[in-house]
This record gives C-alpha cells, sequence and structure tokens, in this order.
DNA sequence: GCCCGTACACTTTTT
DNA sequence: GTGTACGGGC
C-alpha cells in the first residue's frame, strides 16, 4: 500500500475526478472506480485475498468528501485498531491539506460504541464516565460471582471464570441464549444452565453498580440504544449518511444488527469481504452475515474484483490451491497481474531453534544483501508462543522487531494495577478496581476485600473511606497494614488529582513501588514501563478518555505507546505477528513458522465443527499476505519434550508442483523424520532405531533447556 | 475462619 | 509465567 499518491496535474482533468483533484481512473480499475463512484445504495463487494478491497474503501471515502460530503456523516467500521489506523492513515494521506478527516468516525465496532455511548449513556441507566473492562477484569469479576453464588447443583467442577466469560461473551455476540451456547459449544456444562444464569445476572449487576461495561456489553448496549430508543436511532441513523465495513465476513450477529440500525435511514452501506478469510468464529462471527449481506439488503449491488495486485503468480497458485481444499466456500475467480518469480519455499529444519536461526540468517540477507526494507518483512504465526524461539535468536543478533500479538503493554498486571488505582481516584464504587488493588496488600484476602468493599460503599465516597475509622475494624488485626499501605497511596492519589500523568507519576512515589521490587525479580522493567505510561498519560488531559483509549488499545497504533526503549517509533523494525493480526496487510516477504501437525492446524480446532476450514483459512490467510517471497518453516523436533513434529497438512496436501520443497523429499517416506529436511541442517541425525533415537532427544533437551534458561534471564 | 506458601496444570486466535 | 487447588499456620 505505498504507492504514491497521483495528484491532478494542471493540464490532465480526466473525467474521473472529482474535488480531491485525485484521478481515481487512473488508481482504480473499472469495477473498484463503479464501486467507488457509483455506490449508493447497500453494495457488496465480496472478491479474495489482495483484490483491492481495502482500497475500494479507502479510496471511496477519499471519492464521498470530494464529492461534498461531510466527513463527520461517514462511518467507517474495521476490525481490529492496526486496521483502522491504516485506513485512516491512508485517507488523510490521500487528502493531504484538507483537514477534513479529523471529522471522520472511523475506527473498530468497539471504539465507535464507546463514543456513541458517551453520548447516551443515561438513556441506559450509565454514567457517561463509565468505565470500561478489559476481558481479564471480567474474568476476576465473574470469579467473584462464582464464589458469591450458592451454587444449586453439588458439582465440584464447575467451569472456570474464563469458560464462564467466554460462555457470557459468544451469547451476546451471536445474540443467542446462554443454553444455545452451552448446547453447540459446551455440552458437559448444559446441566449448570441455571447457575450460570444466576451468576451472570450477579455479574450484570456488579457492573451497573460500578457503572462499568465489558467489551461485549459495549456492543450489546448500542444495540439497545439504537433498537428501544426510536429518537436516538433516528439520530444515529439520520448523521451517518454513509457506512463503509471492511473485513465484513467477520461480523458477528451483534455487529450487523448494529450496522443495520444504522443504515435504517440512509441505507448506504459499502460492505467489503471474502468469506475465505473468515477466521474469528470464536467471537461468533458469521460468514453467514456477508453472504447473506443482498437478502438483508434488498437491492444490493455486487462487484466483483477477480485481479490480484498483490502476490506473484507463484504465490497466488498455492493461494488458490490451498482454499480449494475447503469445500464450504464461494467460488471466486482471482487472476495474478505481478510478473512471475520463484515458488514458495518449504523449510524444514531439525529443532525450533534451527527454524529460528533459519529465519534470522534470511532477513538478515534480506536486509543487507538484497536491500529489502525490514518493514516489509513480517514472520507470522498461529499462535504467540511459537515465536519464542525467533525473539530469543533475534534479540541475540541485535534485530529489532515489532511484535502483534499476545499480551499487550495495556494489559500487563503493573499497568494494569496503576490503572485500577486511577479507575479508582475516578469512580470510587468501581468493584473490579477495589478488588485489583486490595488483592495485593498484607493480610488481605478475598474474604476481607468483600468487607473492605462493603464498608467503603458504606461511606459514601472516596474521602469519606479514607477518613471513617469503621474500615479498619472491619478489616481485623491482620489486614491493618494492608489497609494503611492503602490509604496512603490513595491519600497521595487523591491530592494528585487532575491530570492522569500526575497521579501515575504519585504512584511512582509510593508504597507501590516497593510492592513491586518485593514481588517481581524484573521490576526494574516494570517500573520502566509504569515511566513509560506515565509520558503516554501527559497527551490525555481526561482521565475518562485515557481510561477509554487505553481500556480499547486504541491509543497503541496512533499515539505510539510502546513497550520497551527498544522498541521506538520512526526505526523500520521487522514484524512479528499472529495470523489474526496480519489480516488485510501485505508484506514483500513473509514466514510462516512452526507449520507443524500439532501446532497448525492447532489441535483444539478438530474439536468444533469447521473447525478444520477455519484453520485453513487462516493459513489462507497467511499464505495471501506475502507480495514477493514466501518460508513455509516448521521444526521436525519442538515443544517442551522435543517430541517428533510431522509438517503440517497445509503442507503436505497441496499440489507439489506448487512448493519448493527440500531436495529430500522426494527420497522421504510419509511420516518419517527426513520428510523435507533441509540438507544443510540434517547434522543432527536422527536414528529409527531406539538408542539413536533416544540419544538425540537427549542432545536436543539439552538445548532446549540452556536456550529457556537464558530466555528468562 | 482466613491468609498465604507451595505444588501443579496449562498456555489459540481479539475487542 | 499465570492461574487454581490444597494444606499448614496464624
Ligand atoms: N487497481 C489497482 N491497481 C494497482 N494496484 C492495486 C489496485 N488495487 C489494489 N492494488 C494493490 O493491491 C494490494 C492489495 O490491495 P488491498 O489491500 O486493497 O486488497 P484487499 O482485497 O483488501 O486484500 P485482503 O483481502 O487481503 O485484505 C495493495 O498493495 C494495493 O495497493
Amino acid at each position: 500500500m505505498n504507492e504514491c499518491i497521483n495528484i491532478k496535474t494542471k493540464s490532465s482533468v480526466s473525467v474521473g475526478q472529482n474535488q480531491t483533484g485525485l484521478d481515481f481512473r487512473a488508481v482504480l480499475n473499472d469495477e473498484q472506480y463503479r464501486a467507488v463512484s457509483e455506490g449508493d445504495g447497500p453494495c457488496l463487494v465480496l472478491a479474495g485475498a489482495g483484490s483491492g478491497k481495502t482500497r475500494t474503501v479507502v479510496y471511496r471515502v477519499a471519492y464521498l468528501i470530494g464529492s461534498g460530503v461531510r466527513s463527520d456523516e461517514i462511518l467507517l467500521l474495521t476490525f481490529t485498531n492496526k486496521a483502522a489506523d491504516e485506513m485512516m492513515g491512508r485517507i488523510s494521506e490521500l487528502l493531504s491539506g484538507r483537514g477534513e478527516v479529523a471529522g471522520l468516525w472511523g475506527g473498530t465496532f468497539h471504539s465507535i460504541a464507546n463514543r456513541l455511548l458517551r453520548l447516551h449513556a443515561n438513556r441506559l441507566g450509565f454514567s457517561p464516565s463509565f468505565t470500561i473492562l478489559d476481558q481479564d477484569d471480567a474474568k476476576a469479576m465473574i470469579k467473584t460471582c462464582i464464589r458469591e453464588s450458592v451454587l444449586d447443583s453439588k458439582e465440584n467442577r464447575f467451569p472456570s471464570p474464563a469458560v464462564v466469560q467466554s460462555i457470557a461473551s459468544y451469547a451476546k455476540n451471536a445474540m443467542v441464549s446462554i443454553s444455545s451456547v452451552l448446547e453447540r459449544r459446551y455440552p458437559d456444562f448444559i446441566h449448570l444452565e441455571k447457575d450460570i444464569v444466576g451468576i451472570l445476572e450477579t455479574y450484570d449487576h456488579k457492573k451497573r453498580n460500578s457503572n462499568a461495561m465489558d467489551f461485549d456489553d459495549l456492543l450489546l448496549h448500542l444495540y439497545f440504544l439504537l433498537s428501544d430508543e426510536a429518537d436516538i436511532r433516528r439520530s444515529v441513523a439520520f448523521r451517518f449518511r454513509y457506512i463503509l465495513v471492511d473485513e465484513y465476513q467477520d461480523t458477528n450477529a451483534l455487529q450487523d444488527s448494529i450496522v443495520r440500525l444504522i443504515a435504517s435511514v440512509h441505507g448506504n452501506v459499502l460492505a467489503v469481504g471474502d468469506d475465505a478469510q473468515s477466521i474469528y468464529s470464536f467471537r461468533a462471527a458469521n460468514v453467514r452475515n456477508i453472504l447473506d449481506f443482498p437478502s438483508h439488503f434488498p437491492g444490493a449491488k455486487q462487484f466483483r474484483l477477480e485481479t490480484n495486485y498483490r502476490s506473484t503468480p507463484e504465490i497466488l497458485d498455492l493461494a488458490n490451491d490451498v482454499i480449494s481444499r475447503n469445500v464450504d466456500q464461494f467460488p471466486k475467480q482471482l487472476k495474478a497481474v505481478r510478473p512471475g518469480s520463484s515458488l514458495p519455499r518449504v523449510i524444514s529444519m531439525p529443532s525450533a531453534a534451527a527454524e529460528a536461526n533459519f529465519i534470522a540468517g534470511k532477513i538478515e540477507e534480506l536486509t543487507k544483501d538484497v536491500s529489502i526494507d525490514p518493514h516489509e518483512i513480517a514472520v507470522l504465526f498461529r499462535a504467540t508462543h511459537h515465536s519464542q524461539a525467533l525473539e530469543f535468536e533475534l534479540m541475540k543478533r541485535g534485530l529489532e522487531y515489532e511484535y502483534r500479538g499476545g499480551l499487550r503493554f495495556f494489559e500487563r498486571a503493573h499497568v494494569k494495577d496503576v490503572l485500577a488505582f486511577l479507575r479508582l481516584a475516578h469512580n470510587f464504587t468501581d468493584e473490579s478496581a477495589w478488588r485489583r488493588v486490595l488483592s495485593f496488600q498484607q493480610g488481605i484476602g478475598e474474604v476481607t476485600s468483600d468487607r473492605i468493599f462493603a464498608a467503603v460503599l458504606a461511606s459514601g465516597s472516596l474521602a469519606q473511606a479514607l477518613l471513617t475509622p469503621t474500615i479498619e475494624s472491619v478489616a481485623g488485626k491482620r489486614a491493618a497494614i494492608g489497609w494503611r499501605d492503602l490509604k496512603e497511596v490513595l491519600d497521595g492519589l487523591v491530592s494528585a488529582d487532575g491530570r492522569p500523568a500526575d497521579m501515575i507519576r504519585s504512584l511512582l512515589d509510593s508504597s507501590y513501588v516497593s510492592y513491586l521490587n518485593a514481588e517481581y525479580p524484573n521490576a526494574r522493567e516494570r517500573l520502566e514501563d509504569l515511566g513509560q505510561l506515565a509520558s503516554f498519560a501527559d497527551g490525555y488531559d481526561s482521565t475518562v478518555d485515557f481510561l477509554a483509549e487505553v481500556a480499547l488499545n486504541d491509543a497503541l497504533y496512533t499515539k505510539g505507546a510502546t513497550s520497551t526503549a527498544r522498541n521506538r517509533k520512526n526505526v523500520r523494525r521487522i514484524v512479528l505477528s499472529t495470523i489474526h493480526q496480519s489480516k488485510g496487510l501485505e508484506w514483500d516477504t513473509v514466514f510462516v513458522l512452526h507449520l507443524t501437525g500439532s501446532g497448525f492446524p492447532n489441535q483444539r480446532a478438530f474439536a468444533e465443527p469447521g473447525g478444520l476450514e477455519e484453520e485453513r483459512r487462516l493459513f489462507y490467510v497467511a499464505v495471501t499476505r506475502a507480495k514477493q517471497r514466501l518460508f513455509l518453516c516448521y521444526p521436525r523436533r519442538a515443544g517442551f519434550d522435543g517430541g517428533i513434529e510431522y509438517p503440517s497438512m497445509f503442507i503436505t496436501e497441496v499440489d507439489k508442483s506448487y512448493l519448493d520443497l527440500p531436495d529430500e523429499e522426494s527420497n522421504g517416506v510419509s511420516g518419517s523424520v527426513h520428510l523435507f529436511a533441509d540438507p544443510d541442517y540434517d547434522d543432527e541425525t536422527i536414528e529409527l532405531d531406539e538408542s539413536g533415537e533416544i540419544r538425540a532427544v537427549r542432545r536436543r533437551l539439552a538445548n532446549w533447556k540452556k536456550g529457556s534458561f537464558l530466555r528468562d534471564v
């Protein structure tokens, strides 16, 4: 996405232009141009990877603004913050100097829901300064609800807070009852329906009393606001003349309903997506939403994009072969236009460490010898722990990288502790925040935490709670030290009240620091994180805004909040990412890591109906991220016990003529450890007789242990 | 009754 | 490295 912007030159004025001065004809094909220029009413672009769907959306926004549509009448919905950021950046580049982009409503469904709910929260019985609970907060709160509930059944294996949370989440997003989620996804717990429903009712009460919403509530409450409050629906739907939704295949029932409600006045919806790239079914995403779009929006125009501009024909051939193995799909044409190059390479290595070593070496070669921009190289993986060996290797070589996936900066325990303090200063009824800060005080456990929280509520305000002696007596002797410490910290916080950054700095000067030092060997790193959090917070005057953006991970990309000093922006770094987070993006060179039979497809996927096809779509997404070079890598031994691994079925099932396989493959018997062996790294031959195999395993184990020890340091 | 140390299991994907 | 389960000790 980095070709230059076509600004009108004085001499050439083509029909494809409007007031933006952009030559739309020159940068779009005919079908794209039609979608951009004749896109009033409901429109659907259902097309394959790299066919220019996102580009269509971006230029459509530019076109609308150029045609006199006010930017605040346009709603652009995306799936991830990264995607939102990329598109907004692209649009403001296109319209540079026009300064109209600022008014555009663009972001994830959750962040748009947040903005709308802030305006109308009182209609729902919330205050507009409500707090957002992330998944971790939600789990912790549900844990309390489970503990408080008197369980009907004497079941000793009650589902964990994480499971209850995911049941609740799925039900809301799919807009179905708890019992149907249990039937479909957790049949083992069907008999616990009553208990679970009761616990979730308690959870809802607690959230209301705390003026808090979890991620799912953001969508659900927006839905209720739009469906039940006719005047608000009319004004919101009237306001947004144009709605554009990227990656529509990954919307769930709740999101789809929200789009339909917001479109209820003007009906100008541009939905863009690819059913072959639907990879969020665990979040209740449903491909039916895009496939049924024409029947939900009668008269919808459909546009076919059948040219892949992104990848070489070799990469596209492989991708088409991969996806053709899925039975359940909407057939699409996709032709390459880029010049031919080399076949995607399969790389087999004896171990995860060797795999990492190969990739790191190849990256150095590409960046130094071939002068590839490091930011045009990505390493993709199914699960975050697959990248551990590579991270280790990259650090060893001093290669900087950007990491996308797993725990985010704002989700780290110490960051969340500090945020909990800020939440309390802002709203003393925030139960989840109280529980969090009480949980790490000396002598205060769950029971004392219950008592203190009840006494705090009864006292009527934070200031009063800090003054009143009742809490001391309620807490008891053992908890006295803990409560005194906490009170001191909160006192400091209250006197620093005002800007979020000041409050964070007051915490950095409190007994919380001694707690960190006592608790964590890496306290210094954690303190550095908190220092960064403080300087990041300098950009905010409002604690509410700060907390909301941080909870939604909204602030992450645009404002450059990063975890460590080496992760500074403006440096072109290679990207390590989960495949899920790579959606919609592209790189010159892509490595896919850990393509083993047990790692990818993920074993758990087999338990779900349609799970394997979803894994294959995930592989399809990974393959189609590559523009020029693609490496498919797997270790022949991996895991904590250094067990034998076989190549993923996604490698073995495709037509061999689409892959550049290692030499040995032709001799390899299926199931042999030599399958696809790379001759360069074949020093560690595994004998198939018993003694030889044991010896080899021992050596690998020793190496692995060394690696894991160093990682911990 | 309540807290806290220790042993143990488990770790897909995201807002 | 994180969350839960259990038993000793205050
Ligand atoms: N008409 C065009 N002419 C030249 N290049 C184009 C054209 N349309 C799109 N491209 C380029 O093709 C690449 C893929 O486009 P884009 O990201 O919009 O595709 P997409 O359909 O959204 O892909 P995906 O489904 O994988 O997200 C980009 O580099 C884009 O700049």
